[in-house]
DNA sequence: CATTTTCTGATTTACGTACCTCAAAAACTC
DNA sequence: GAGTTTTTGAGGTACGTAAATCAGAAAATG
């Protein structure tokens, strides 16, 4: 049977309040009397029960989610999970709100950080826009106390706590190389379609992209990257533009969101003189030009992961844990048309 | 604050025992009665806190996974995934041993089958074999009310209640999609490794691929599959064989385990006249292989998950719960080079 | 109407941990 | 050795639920 409390006191030949004392890190207690006590801990393999003791604490956490009010489907995905979270959340003692901040505008997110803290949340997680208001905004969170964790688009360099997010880099690699194979040694021009190179993210992807390129199909031509801000109208001009303007196109790597609009440009094209696409995001657009052979191959990352991973990062740190990396490593996800989840 | 089952008594006007004999569903309440209390509990939005309930219950799940002695990587890895859940499970209440058989054997498998019945688990795990012998164990399992769940190779048609398992179709499909596209519109022979034509999750890879080369790919012409048993030693005899025989082979599919073997024999050739390789599950020797350049494209299905998911499964069985079955569905992972994780 | 059966209430114990108080013991200090 | 401080013990309450007992009320049955 699993030891209690009660165990390590009998077993060390303290009592229950010694143990507690231990266990809890509480003071009044002799050096050579916690050894002993831990030492019957490990002997026995005693493992706290979290159950029962989230139960007699009655502890509830508090975080806040920092969302881009966009209404790409990428972004209402990770609303719905945060909504989930927060839902399950209710039952695991967790109270987790969500506040809207216009996208790809620094100062607007550094505010909203700032007004957040007001309010003295235990953690913050949030969708980064790089600028210097943000950094300083993210270093007077830490100083408050507050456990901060980037979610999809990162901010190295400040000091948040973790980035729930997947290497932006090896996907704009990842996306290169299907991009180069797919394309079956033909020569030819790439588009490279983007939502605003302010965002890491899609600047990683870029470089990445960009690099495999040049390393490993160097008889493809990567045109200038377009930037259509993840708007779907927007990104359909742009595209239908550029396929107009260069017949040669035989690539296209989206590396944002509005590929609503993406598709839409892509559809207006003839089959046969269609590029072979690279795109981001499984969403219902996304998903079903992938069955229709609009799209090639689609890099994704799980939404319900990132949402779930910063939520246990940041109780994590509330609690003074160490984050494991290994699991909270967010994996890049490949679809073809044949293993659409 | 969240509601316990104190306010839900108050609510409906009734008391406490009246309100746990509704939650628990035991008998002795009149209908009208019941009917109050739910009412207050949706009223409330009550949520059963399901620590306490446990903490309270005292249960302890009994599991067996039952798993072929094979020593490939990715048996082994699913093995350390039921042993690190073991270790999880005995904070959750939760007993699980692993029971090894011969593998490929499906009377074997049955006659464990059956022994571990006289032990009554909750439930049971098992990578299936065909057989009718195992049809036959499956159904005496569920006559002993045993939950039953087949874990990576499926056994459709028997009375199990679960898969957790990718979509091995699916998997075949997207073999082929990708062998096809890499192999760049060229002419030759495509060549097919597998363990045995006895599992099924082999023998739909193998439809799943073959039914994609002969739609997209017909001028790859596919060669004989060869069965390797998941052996090292054998695969790379039998590939070397191939290799030799037919210069032409510019694609391979490693469809079973046994890729040690698979990637010795593909060490041997000389690097330009290397076939594009497809293969299945990610470990360490396959990993290496990726990054060489040896493997250009990897399937995987998650151990972790899949051991993971078949516990819930097995769990809400045992509780009387449904599957849910967008979370139970298991992905097929793709991984090139660059997006190993 | 009496009797049996079916409901319902009130109360208690337990699960494993946290956290509190009060008293007693042990270890120091001068 | 008296006084002070630190360490330890004993015990209790609480968290939210499960499960049990027993008595009493209501309903159904004859």
């Amino acid at each position: 049977m699993k030891p209690t409390v009660h165990d390590i006191a009998r077993s060390a030949g303290v009592s229950l309040a010694t143990v507690d004392r231990v266990l809890n890190d509480r003071p009044g207690v002799r050096h050579v009397t916690r050894e002993r006590v831990e030492q019957a801990i490990s002997r026995l393999g005693y493992v706290r029960d979290v159950a029962a003791a989230n139960l007699a604490k009655g502890r509830t956490y508090s975080f806040v989610f920092v969302m881009p009010a966009n209404d790409n489907s990428f972004m209402i995905g990770i609303r719905e999970e945060v909504d989930a979270a927060t839902y399950r959340s209710g039952i695991e003692r967790t109270q987790i709100r969500v506040v809207e901040v216009p996208p790809f505008d620094a100062p607007a997110l550094a505010d909203a950080l700032d007004s957040i803290a007001l309010d003295k949340p235990d953690g913050i997680a949030f969708v980064a826009v790089e600028g210097a208001q943000v950094h300083a905004a993210v270093a007077r969170l830490k100083e408050a106390g507050i456990a901060v964790v980037t979610l999809v688009s990162d901010l190295p360099g400040s000091e948040r706590d973790h980035f729930a997010g997947i290497d932006n880099h090896a996907a704009g690699r990842t996306a290169a190389n299907l991009l180069g194979r797919f394309a079956g040694g033909r020569d030819g021009r790439i588009a490279v379609i983007a939502g605003s190179m302010l965002v890491r993210d899609h600047r990683e992807r870029l470089e990445g992209f960009l690099a495999v390129m040049g390393e490993s199909f160097p008889r493809l031509a990567v045109l200038p990257v377009m930037e259509a801000r993840d708007d779907p109208a927007l990104a359909a001009e742009v595209v239908s533009a550029a396929l107009r303007r260069y017949p040669d196109i035989i690539g296209l790597y989206s590396l944002g969101a509005g590929n609503r609009g993406v598709v839409h440009a892509l559809r207006e094209i003839a089959p046969d003189a269609r590029p072979v696409v690279v795109a981001h995001e499984l969403t219902g657009t996304t998903r079903a030009a992938l069955s229709e052979g609009l799209i090639d191959a689609l890099l994704n990352q799980d939404a319900g992961h990132e949402v779930r991973s910063a939520i246990r990062v940041l109780k994590g740190k509330v609690d003074g844990l160490p984050v494991i990396a290994a699991q909270e490593r967010i994996r890049i996800d490949i679809f073809l048309k044949d293993n659409m989840s």
